[in-house]
DNA sequence: CAGTATTTCAAACGTCTGTTTAAATCTGGA
DNA sequence: TCCAGATTTAAACAGACGTTTGAAATACTG
């Protein structure tokens, strides 16, 4: 087990936020080693300089992400468990909330760790979700229908996540409890498994 | 009418491009005068500093996004229409391609300037989207279900700009055509209708 | 404890970048 | 042509930032 409170730790930890907050290039080594309570010569040292840090930032915030739960129920059943937790996972105010504000500063301005990003933070859930629509539909999972309602989904969920500052704006009555995120949740499910069964019918033509 | 050849222009076209490019503080001015041939004071002489220059250039920016078009066909028909001019302005390889990239970088890292964006570049599309939604739903515009749905066709959008380069590494397979961004619209017209109409019908209960 | 390796620290270096300055150049009117 | 204002230019300034350095402090080992 790694341990947690020595300097090496405490400059990841720190990172993160730093990073999620306002994105690599944005992301001041002074900022992050006084959070850190550290030297700032300290990053240099444990990690050679502010890129294999980031690289390193990457690695756990994929790690800690990647706890992506299955079952073996009826797909719509797993559909509506997919969505719930995966907008609780964008929206949790908990730490580490790393995860999605790192890919939004990597869309934005992508940093040549953007491939790995994709392969070991979303291929496993895009994959997955692909899987289950698939299923739904009826068709194979490289279909062509499979994927434009798999990214439906997605787009449907991560809106929520990384347009979070427009949404409020345009509709500030909104509330990002858990509460909520769970009654949007519900919306997603059924909007969603509606178009599911229109495409499917579509595809049956 | 605005001369566009004199270094006040060039420098806010050369801008539009860099922003969008880059986000604002990664941006360098020297960087925007080499692209419009200026000197590097030029933007201080003609706008004061960078940061009212990028208001300049987000002006522009609203200025040319908001040729929002409208009609007064069935509602449903309406749908369709909206669905794919959206789709195509946002993935629009022709310049000026700014607006989407601005708010991608707004998002990630918003500068003051972000109300200004949303009030004038999306509150329009916002407002319209959700009239023709709650027409459709039969409900009043500013019901909930009807700002549910309407992020729900929004966020499966703005999906295909903003997670662009996430798709392309999910789906290589996926081309970015005017043909193959038709087949999506009407992909996510007939997903939405069908979800909409789901909705409509756990209303009425 | 002595001695070696590891880690921390304050200070400085070199570069990048937004901004300023003051001279040079251009433009249009008297 | 001459002048006044507008515009452009090269150069420099000042602060921020990633990185380096060499010494001091700390931990480890025999």
């Amino acid at each position: 087990m790694e341990p947690n409170d020595d300097t090496r730790s405490r400059l990841i930890q720190a990172a993160g936020e730093v990073f999620a907050d306002v994105g690599y290039r944005e992301a001041k080594i002074r900022d992050i080693c006084a959070r850190a309570d550290a030297n700032v010569a300290a990053v240099n040292y444990h990690f050679g300089d502010k890129l294999k840090l980031y690289t390193e930032v990457l690695r756990h915030a994929i790690y800690i992400e990647s706890a992506v739960s299955e079952s073996n129920a009826p797909a719509k059943g797993r559909l509506a468990f997919f969505v719930e937790r995966l907008l609780r996972g964008m929206n949790d105010p908990a730490r580490p909330a790393w995860a999605t504000r790192l890919m939004l500063h990597e869309m934005a301005q992508p940093t040549p760790s953007l491939g790995d990003v994709v392969e070991e933070m979303i291929r496993p859930k895009y994959d997955l979700l692909r899987q289950l629509v698939a299923n739904i539909l009826g068709v194979p999972a490289n279909h062509r229908s499979a994927h434009l309602c798999a990214h439906s989904i997605i787009g449907q969920v991560r809106h929520y996540a990384i347009g979070r500052c427009v949404i409020t704006r345009l509709w500030p009555e909104l509330e990002f409890t858990t509460d909520s995120l769970d009654q949007i949740a519900r919306h997603i499910t059924t909007f969603s498994l509606a178009g599911l069964n229109a495409i499917k019918k579509e595809q049956e033509k």
